[in-house]
DNA sequence: CGGTTAATTGAGATAGATCAACATATGTGG
DNA sequence: CCACATATGTTGATCTATCTCAATTAACCG
């Protein structure tokens, strides 16, 4: 424990020492055996929030062939930071973090992704991943070559409109996580932390209250640029205001969402 | 000085007092008389640098028949966080800075850009502007309406994939800034800017030592979440430490770029 | 060249980090 | 199904990097 961002840049080289090319981790956690490869897109519960809802009819069906679902344990890698982006990646259920280390172990989690979000176009950088990408829980992510989704892009403008949509999206989105962690007190990056789970979850068709954290303290520590410590004592600050609840499972009721709002605006 | 960042909100809320909708910062230091309008594009010196490079010929011309030239003071207004996003923008020449402010006027600066770099599409969440943008020395910036541009995207897909290859390029740059001011030391975050700085001019080619720094003590530090103070001492221990020089005239030597390097690094 | 603004330097305060128990889940094999 | 083992979360007591407040000095500009 003591031995913490040690043990993680360690891990880091080991994972990294087999040789220039790791192995997909696709074959890690084995493949969904699927009968009928089409159904796995047309019946996709999560299409309606992902770039694949520009598709429709016989094209979804030629990018359904070309997609294969990874079925992932928690804490399972899906590629690391510098690796050639080979592939793009579709979160059909569970969550994802993306992260940067430093050579010394300390962290950054530059995103969490949940069921319908995209992954591996943007943030890359010069055909290489600009991050590390890991589950956070058991997860269903879709895969697919880059080269096969280069070719949707050319053929459908439409998705390529969308995927810019995306990107502008997740550009906004990162400049008010700079602002979170360069100005923002503790109380008030866990707050906004809170409000934005809570609202990418009402996008997701899911309830806005009882926020479900899949995340743990540490993940939620380096993505809000604090210690789990810190993270703690904010959360029981937070819960002695009566804020929030704790709930058991892993999940927080907001009892007072407009002073957690307040709260996230500095008071 | 004591009341600046009061003065920030106060002067903000100034801004937005007259109107619904405020008139174009375009009229406020004049617009450049040029008589053949065409040439403007043709003959211009960041082409290769910017999305018109995917234009030539006839579609250039009708391009340039669309651009509008600002030319600006320094530290003037181009648009405020939250405004319609009705207008795209190019750097011709100067600086600009991109920043989010909090109620209480603390701020962070997002991004600076430079000759070439475009700004306006991503970033922009819900066709509102998602930061505001200000000049930091006398620029000339190329206008064009959003429309305008939409349709050029439509027409040539090669634009518009330019412009997604920005915005991953962009949306890389701001994971890294995050792992910067989550992350980082001060003395991290100075010798990393001052060496990113570095090789933003050489791609514009210019010289990557003597590193031209237009912008303020206080844009530096709300750029890397720190004070101004804070800067100025870490630039003081950089210098003391023979790792760079300043120079008269808002420019920095790098002595030893290695030991910038690691230092940025963490030692 | 004086006046104004920006940058530097110093002294002291503090939010959050670090170090250290302790508590509570989570899981495992008997 | 329980008792132990391990990982995760909470709480407490310090410590420290950076902030804040306060001068002082340097740069810029008409």
């Amino acid at each position: 424990m003591v031995e913490d961002k040690v043990d993680r840049a360690e891990f880091r080289l080991l994972r990294r020492a087999p040789g220039p090319d790791v192995t997909l981790p696709s074959c890690q956690s084995g493949m969904l055996a699927v009968g009928n490869k089409a159904e796995l897109c047309m019946t996709c519960a999560v299409r309606h929030l992902s770039i694949c809802s520009a598709l429709e009819g016989p094209a979804l069906e030629r990018f359904a062939a070309a997609v294969h679902i990874m079925s992932l344990d928690a804490q399972a890698p899906i590629f690391d930071e510098g690796e050639p982006a080979t592939a793009v990646f579709n979160v059909k259920e569970g969550a994802v973090r993306l992260y940067k280390l430093l050579a010394d172990g300390r962290r950054q989690i530059v995103g969490f992704l949940f069921e319908g979000d995209f992954l591996g176009l943007s943030g890359v950088r010069g055909g290489n991943y600009a991050y590390s990408a890991e589950t956070v829980v058991p997860s269903h992510i879709c895969r697919l070559q880059r080269s096969a989704i280069d070719g949707f892009l050319h053929e459908f403008p439409k998705m390529e409109r969308q995927l810019l949509d995306i990107a502008a999206a997740e550009l906004a989105a990162a400049e008010e996580q700079m602002l979170l962690l360069g100005r923002k007190t503790a109380r008030e990056r866990l707050a906004s932390f809170l409000l934005k789970l809570s609202e990418r979850a009402v996008r997701r068709g899911k309830p806005a209250d009882p926020v479900s954290i899949p995340m743990s303290r540490t993940d939620i520590a380096d993505f809000l640029g604090l210690t789990t410590e810190t993270v703690s004592r904010t959360m029981t600050q937070l819960k002695r205001e009566r804020l929030i609840t704790l709930l058991p499972g892993a999940a927080i009721a907001i009892s007072d969402r407009d002073a957690l709002q307040a709260a996230s605006e500095g008071d």
